[in-house]
DNA sequence: ACTCCTTTGTTGTAAATACAACAGACTTGT
DNA sequence: ACAAGTCTGTTGTATTTACAACAAAGGAGT
């Protein structure tokens, strides 16, 4: 776990919270690691949870399939981001979605009451950690509701210009690469994906934007 | 403002705190209450704020109108419950939508710097209230990914139906009465109204459900 | 270099949806 | 009680989407 604490350093928990002190709390807090190959699942919906978890290598979805085999992405989970967050209050209920690791993963779990909890020895840093807990799943509301706002929209070609402008401002560039493959991308805007093909190439005949595999750049 | 501390009582943000304490707090928080009428804003998308607020009378939409006219009712908010809290965060950002009072309502506003910094007098209760807030960001967290677990159906019945279960769900009945008029209810599950009207009244003539109004019966 | 497998683009068709237009029921205010 | 306005249900049509099936391109492993 030691060789994560640069990784934990600029993660949405730790912000703020030097290297000594973040290796004092990971025995504070009794953090454990778990390792996750490509495919395996992290939690199963329905499962109740009393861990937060921060991702320090590899990338996660937060995905839904329904019985018509409608696979639904709900969020990406990146290096230095969390889950489980929502999840951790007494009377959250059960998990409403599969955590899948999309890439070969490590995950850091870390007991909910252990940072609820204001420690009896000198955890300087505790409080600080819980309002970076508080500011990361603001973070996480303001995410879901971009996302409602992409699939909002009415037709295919409406959610893809809603979701890449919103990519190129977040990366303050008209160029930029998206974390999905085409197949990823229509379950996160829940559209037919033979159908975004042809309008993603629709859209390139028609000058609005070039791409090459998953790299965009908007005209 | 003191008529509505039994409604801050049973509120998520003090929930566990006890009539005197909130009395205390409101003035510890140097709490502030505005009247809103029928149709006015209480925030506007695009505006950064630093406050968060109680409802404690009315009910009030959160919403966004693209330039096609069609209108995404993002979420409502009921007495008792609070916005703002996912945007007042350092580096939240705007507003991503409007926050409109859908009937006359009251609302009290908190200065979210004063909920952080724990006070200098005896606030008992505090830590208590900072806690509330993140298990009330949760809940909202989670309402937003039920919301997009409805918005993913494909077909405009299985939306209706994801919806409706997952109310009768909530009220423990198959027999409950929803938030919305017909118009609004296809802004929520971000569909066409009349094609809704339709498919409801369809699922009513195969015997799946009875309603009146906004009362519904699942069969 | 070869095969196997996955991903992406392409096309046609059937099905579902959005849109417009309207009638009837219900509200609200005078 | 009346008029004006809103809400809901209904229908027809044009548009859009989902689905299936396949071809081409790219990658992984031998």
């Amino acid at each position: 776990m030691q060789k994560y604490v640069d990784t934990l350093k600029r993660s949405q928990l730790f912000y703020g919270v030097g290297d000594s002190e973040i290796v004092a709390m990971l025995n504070c807090l009794q953090a454990k690691m778990l390792i996750f190959k490509k495919g395996d699942y992290i939690f199963r919906e329905g499962e109740r949870i009393d861990h937060i978890t921060v991702l320090v290598e590899g990338k996660i979805l937060v995905q839904h399939d329904d019985f018509w085999g409608n696979r639904n992405i709900v969020n990406v989970i990146r290096v230095g981001e969390m889950f489980g967050e929502a999840y951790v209050a007494p009377e959250s209920g059960a998990l409403l979605n599969d955590v899948i690791a999309e890439e070969d993963s490590s995950v850091i779990f870390f007991d909910i009451k252990r940072i609820l909890t204001v420690c009896s020895t000198a955890c300087r840093f505790h409080s600080m950690v819980v309002q970076n807990l508080f500011f990361s799943i603001s973070e996480k509301n303001r995410s879901l509701v971009q996302k409602i706002g992409h699939m909002s929209k009415r037709s295919t070609r409406a959610k893809l210009l809603s979701y890449l402008s919103d990519e190129a401002k977040r990366h303050n560039s008209n160029r930029f690469t998206i974390p999905f493959s085409r197949q990823q991308l229509a379950d996160f805007l829940c559209v037919d994906r033979s159908a975004m093909s042809n309008e993603l190439c629709k859209m390139r005949d028609e000058g609005l934007l070039k791409f090459d595999k998953n790299e965009f750049i908007l005209l």
